[in-house]
DNA sequence: AAGAGGAATTGAAACATTTCAATGCCCGCA
DNA sequence: TGCGGGCATTGAAATGTTTCAATTCCTCTT
């Protein structure tokens, strides 16, 4: 037994203010088990090189001594990453916790570990995160972009970093994307709200720098001139700042102040609208029936708001693993890669918070 | 259905096979800018040891080569590391989505990355993302444990990782930790109960393993013994496997087999409440008329459901900011650290889905 | 004119791995 | 007895940083 006395401190029995200085590393083990170090990676690594008996005696070497890998000696020498960045645009939102799962699944079966970040939309903390997960040398990201730009995100490819879209298509298929057909989302929401007879809609938009945000409303548009009405004429939309219960209260004042109130609100996600129901039901206003209300994104609860909550359905649990299988074919493909775009369609889910507006008076 | 536009597999013009195969180092740099290596390194790291006129050639050699430092390498040598760890029971609950801002806001602020893992409560998938966490070195876990036992984590804090427990007192202050009461909370659900006069209760729990579930049973028998009730005969307590809405659905189902139906029910989380209010409207069973019903955790949208649901309210954010402040505190810490346990006490919010039990008859 | 003091820069070691060419060993076969 | 051929193991280089002692080059003092 060759044991080794490291220069380890043995923690003291009373306070523990003690700490590992050095750790142990596979010298030691090969010490230990009196091989050499390339057999011990060899018994990590490629173990049919190495002969039974040699595998347990190094085995139990690394189980006494409680030898912990490196990762990051690891992937210095081996260039190899097993990271995956995953950009969002708000952690706590639902939209993106159910999505989360999808994805983690996905990477959890693939042996992936996941660096979540949040950029709260702004470009500034995205570029900060990404250029931070570029350090840590990832193997791929996997990002709902904050402004409108992916100049970056192309080149972040080119530099070698698998990257895949979510909620967003990869222009000219220069990226991987999965997405949601945002117009048709709008469409949707709108055509619903006209046929009832609603003539004038509230909307409450987030920033149009958003590309979401700017393709729900192309959609809503769309429908507005379907049925023969002018867009600017129809819908009031009021751009919010904060995507969440609170801005939707914030908006809902506004557009009650307005001198030609409108019937009906399309929200840009459900978050805002649960703000417009519990401020409606505040003030008293009834929903639906002097005015209606409609969701987007169709989190787990809307069907269970007090009205139900009409909302845009989209496939999140389904988004989320399609965007990780295609990053882990991206950073996989070697050479014979196409760039995939995998559009969802989503869908109109009616329930109680919509009905035809109040009768004309 | 939401339908799928597969594989619009757009190919891609020009072969984009193409990725950088050796990225560059400081040695590139420190050639470009006709200085040593290590001078570069002081530019990065001690800027104020190196004079103004080199910074500004190193920096702009930098940029104009792309250079993108190596964090592996990096922590390699200085043995720091910049990331946490996060491992919370289920990614996707909105309960961990509401805590994890908290989090993120504060450690984003350290400049630290999160590495979210999910435990799925699966005491195996704890332990491998434990380990992978440990290779990866990073300086500190936060983590919700999904098992009873907690051995293996103060033997990882001695290995010099930074651990704090999130929902879990640390046993004997060994470990630092953030929890609410929840002994106090079952007991403040069953109390409610009690006093509106229901006499027998269902209690949708999850596995007694996890010690949240078991702390709220007991805080539950609590309030059954004070008002000279038999524990076990005013309970029926059924175990679900998920704790989700869909096992809620569950849940109900078997307490209303039940030979003698319970007139409320205490839901284990929000999320279980949500299956049961939904189920029971489907059975056209009055709530809170027929049966009453607790959620636990007072998610966001708990207040908006119909009817309002009854909760336990956590502070979650106060929560996530304050694991993240003693996750800091204890990787910084050299010497003189006390363990913490903080402790938050949940609140009895009355919404309407409870009320007296229907008249006996 | 010589030397001290200080600022800026350099060179080399160290960190914990992986990889791969080279070595050693044993066995069977001629 | 000698030799070719596998299999198992080894040794050393390479990965991209940080750190720190050593060196160089000034300027200021005496």
């Amino acid at each position: 037994m060759s044991d080794i006395d490291r220069p380890s401190k043995t923690s003291t029995s009373g306070s523990d203010g003690e700490r590992a200085r050095t750790r142990l590393s596979m010298v030691d083990v090969a010490a230990h088990a009196g091989v050499s170090l390339g057999t011990v990676s060899n018994v990590l690594n490629r173990p049919e090189l190495v002969a039974e008996r040699t595998q347990r005696r190094v085995r139990s070497s690394i189980a006494a001594l409680g030898f912990v890998p490196n990762a990051p000696a690891r992937q210095l020498r081996g260039g190899r990453s097993r990271t995956v960045g995953v950009v969002v645009r708000e952690i706590g939102s639902p939209y993106f916790s159910e999505i989360l799962p999808g994805v983690e699944s996905k990477l959890a079966k693939e042996q992936f570990l996941l660096m979540v970040c949040s950029s709260d939309d702004s470009p500034d903390k995205e570029a900060y995160y990404l250029k931070t997960l570029e350090e840590h040398r990832v193997a791929g990201i996997l990002i709902s972009p904050a402004g409108d730009d992916i100049e970056h995100l192309i080149e972040l490819r080119q530099r070698g970093v698998g990257v895949v879209l979510l909620d967003r298509l990869g222009v000219g298929s220069q990226l991987c994307s999965v997405a949601v057909n945002n117009v048709q989302g709008g469409d949707l929401a709108g055509d619903h709200l006209f046929s009832l007879g609603h003539r004038r809609i509230g909307f409450l938009n987030g920033p149009s720098t958003v590309r979401q945000c700017a393709d729900r409303r192309e959609g809503l548009h769309r429908a507005a001139r379907r049925v023969g009405l002018d867009p600017d004429e129809a819908i009031s939309e009021i751009t919010l700042s904060v995507l969440n219960a609170q801005g939707g209260e914030t908006g809902l004042a506004q557009l009650l102040d307005d001198e030609r109130r409108p019937s009906a609100i399309f929200c840009i996600n459900d978050m805002v609208a649960v703000g417009v129901l519990r401020d409606l039901e505040k003030r008293g206003i009834a929903a639906p029936g002097e005015m209606s209300v409609v969701g987007y994104d169709d989190v787990e609860f809307a069907a269970l708001l007090s009205p139900a909550l009409t909302s845009i359905r989209m496939p999140k649990q389904q988004l989320g693993q399609a965007a990780a299988e295609l990053l882990v074919t991206d950073f996989r493909a070697d050479d014979d890669h196409w760039h995939q775009e995998i559009v969802f369609q989503p869908e109109l889910i009616v329930r109680a918070s919509t009905a035809p507006p109040p009768a004309p008076g």
